[in-house]
DNA sequence: TATGAATGAGTCTTCATTCAT
DNA sequence: CATGAATGAAGACTCATTCAT
């Protein structure tokens, strides 16, 4: 998958010893802090004292604090889009290829908890509405992929309901609660991560679909 | 449901010639702020000024902004709390029970956004870690009353995993997931709160149940 | 006059040496300084340091470095306004009433050069343009009156022009550019302000009035 | 009219294989932007970038923004004092010459506000003193133009005063003061500029001529 | 019990300027 | 001659919190 945001200038490495610094070391900072501490918690200066430069020195490379967010929210899903995507090329029955599909999204969400919540975790007001927006639109890119599947799915008549798309929310909906309840409540004694994933993918996608025969 | 926290002095009148003001106001005013623009949103003086005294007044009451914050999300579940509670004693088929709870569970979710939010958005180390395990704790409430039914039904052989925990989790993680989604994705077309609901739990406990027979 | 603006709440005159603070500090050095350094020049934090207390307690007082700005320029001219208006009230003839309005309002000008320039020397952008407005009608509060009086002038025939506004904004100009200039010269040697005054009055006037007979 | 700092190497080619750059190209640029934004306003990156430079760039031709803004102004000027000069220099009656003088010089301001401002409209301590007193050389230059003529009619016995420079100061600060107001004030409705100036020299320099006879 | 006044730390952002290259 | 990277100081403003009263 190609995307818009996340081509760093390629910049000359300068000489690491004098503090000259890249996009890249940049992000990395930035995405630790903005995952740590949530999108207010993630103050400049406090990315910028990370990195071990001045705050001013963000705005060389980023114009924007949302700026630095969205190409974090982008670059940090970009691997999972890449995954669900070549899944969704092999050649296989699509109700085994929706299972793991979502097997592999579900899987990532818990293996990443800090890109998963920055991307899918937000939501409730807490960007402004054009940013929301952005990251919407980034979150979204794995949702289409789950469609495309589940059209062909209805197409073929094996879907319990008139919808791919509403079969779809249901099934990440699951896929998103139950990786959200895991990483948010790490008080509870959690289960091997593989046995609940295939436990929800089979209950929901068992009454997703129709059994083939 | 009794909450050790919510107990206003009801006796005093309000109105007092004074502008004498108790917890109960402020925590009103709170809640209704607090669920509009969010916990960073919410400011201590927005509230003040909503209850009509100074800052300084609220700290008579709560020693933080955080106490609020606590009380309220104690108070946010405590009608959910309560709906659940209510239909676990009902003299139902526990599959149909467990059923009825998450619907309302999920209706609920769904009805009340900010509240929701409040009490089981939280957990990705936004909050100081002490606040944190109190908001968890109040979050577990509904999670065991929903375990007492899931025991009845393992105990009927009627749970197609063996533990009730595990089928909690599962079936909980799904409807909080779709009620996440739902709220967090305003911009997508959404179909109506009940068919998904209905969908989700058919399949969800359509895959963990046993059917009867 | 009235003003809406200057009227201070009158607060408790609190132990001066405990730093406790009024409002007319805050006003007073803002005006030494707004008067010095210019709009942009004067900071809230010059102003706060220069009173004695943090950036943050300027705004118990106000709510903008504007709205200091807004209060500072309406009691400049409130003394202005109140000269000009007493003479407008004098019976005298006209001519003569407009004569000395115009050489108070220069003498004015000439003895309170930053109050002046708050009022009379912006115009330029410097402000925001809401801002500016509102100081265009404080400073329109002087011309009015002139206009009055050469209405009146009109009305009787004795002006060379068909229009008390043409008339004024001529004469207002000049005395606006005397005053401007001797302030903002300093290096020049300037003679006795009267005879400025007076010989630029009796140039100016002689010239749009008709000589009474 | 010679200037001391306006000599840019005019030998050296523009559009230089590897974009050297010269003098005169920040000096155009800078000269829009100061003019167009003011002197808050011109920051020195929104320069450079309008030439197609580096920030740093700038500080090879100028140690300063001042010195910039010094420039600017010299040059700003030049074309007015250009248009005085030659009319200084016309075999005319010298009463008449002083009027097409003055009559210039206001539609100088007029037509070109950000200039004449840059010149004339400072003068309150918002420049550092060293480069007050260079603009206020600068902006002496017209002045001088001025005076000479008054001297001339003193010598012919037709001023009303026994000062040229006396005369001078209050039909310049007449001329100033309507430029200014005209400018400042755009929210006033102002009649045709012709016709506010004549009537403002008919007055001013009526009453401070004597009338041939 | 309540308050008005005050504060220090913090928010994002922009500026003129400099240094090594 | 020119630059990219960086900086320190400053801009207005807001926050939770704390005094003395």
């Amino acid at each position: 998958m190609t995307t818009a945001l996340a081509q760093p200038p390629k910049s000359t490495r300068k000489a690491k010893g004098h503090g000259h610094l890249r996009r890249a070391e940049i992000l990395e900072a930035a995405q630790r802090i903005f995952l740590r501490d949530g999108y207010e918690g993630a103050t400049i200066r406090k990315i910028a004292q990370d990195v071990g430069v001045s705050s001013t020195a963000l705005y060389m490379h980023f114009s924007d604090k949302d700026e630095m967010l969205l190409e974090i929210a982008d670059s940090a899903v970009c691997p999972l889009h890449d995954i669900i995507s070549e899944i969704s090329g092999q050649s296989l029955d699509a109700g085994e290829r929706l299972r793991l599909m979502l097997a592999a999204y579900s899987r990532f969400g818990l293996a990443n908890p800090s890109a998963y919540r920055l991307v899918y975790g937000s939501g409730f007001g807490e960007l402004p509405p054009a940013r929301q927006a952005r990251v919407n639109e980034i979150s979204s890119r794995c949702y289409e992929l789950f469609v495309e599947v589940a059209a062909e799915l209805l197409a073929d008549g094996r879907l319990r309901v008139d919808s791919a798309d509403l079969a779809v929310r249901v099934a990440w909906g699951a896929c998103h609660g139950l990786v959200m309840l895991r990483l948010g409540r790490a008080d509870m004694a959690w289960e091997d991560d593989e046995l609940l994933i295939a436990l929800l993918l089979d209950a929901t996608l068992g009454g997703l679909l129709k059994s083939r025969n």
